[in-house]
DNA sequence: GGTGTCGTCAACCATTTGGTTGAGGGATTG
DNA sequence: CAATCCCTCAACCAAATGGTTGACGACACC
């Protein structure tokens, strides 16, 4: 049903999260909202390679722009967050200690017993 | 400290994750472990398509691959998917109601209060 | 030993990514 | 009006992605 979209908002919100520069600039986005120029400062780039990573994470509806005259306001939007999170939420099962199902697997004809 | 390896790690695993066909070959490996063409049989892709994701996941430390001679049993190996979930967790309270950390920011002196 | 199956390696290709520089448009301010 | 600041648009570039095909190596089976 919705599951294109959902796989698509997917590959959107985690290709944003996949890179050091864009996951900064949300942690600083965290902390209120910042013009672009001010996004910029931190990291040794041009404000041009800032405002790509801006629309991928725009593009991902990470972020929302607020334009005030020229002056661009940037702020975090983090619900889509949510659904990777669910995402995850489905294999958390398998690293929190509870292996229920990968017990299961365990009692599979193994393909090597080695 | 592990700031640079956490950042580089979290990099190939939201990235390993930003993709259908991963998460699709992901969620086969959940139900147990699987060989190569087995896993790449419901995409419509050649194998060696697949093999190449595969590596992706590897990479992201997310898949494992035992070899038991020229047959190749690929497992789920759900481990680092834990470091990228705890770095949501840090953004959780944005979206699930609890607005706590949130209104702290809102009490902070405003860039532009418009 | 020959044949077939499984998987990777290597080359190739089109597209996207992540960065640069330079030009320019739109407000604000002098 | 002119100058300046903020930001985007456009072109360009190197490297990575996501796919293909073809050849090959390693086992398994007859």
């Amino acid at each position: 049903m919705t599951r294109k979209v959902e796989e698509g908002l997917l590959d959107e919100v985690f290709h944003a999260l996949a890179n050091t520069t864009r996951r900064a600039l949300l942690r600083r986005l965290a902390e209120g909202p910042a013009r672009v120029t001010e996004l910029a400062e931190p990291h040794g780039m041009s404000v041009n390679a800032i405002s790509k990573h801006l629309f991928v994470l725009e593009r991902a509806g990470l972020l929302r722009r607020s334009r005030k005259g020229h002056i661009q306001s940037c702020l975090l939007e983090a619900a889509p967050m949510a659904t990777a999170d669910e995402w995850i939420a489905g294999y958390r099962h398998f690293w929190n200690g509870k292996f229920d199902r990968l017990a299961d697997f365990m009692e599979r004809p193994k393909v090597r017993k080695e």
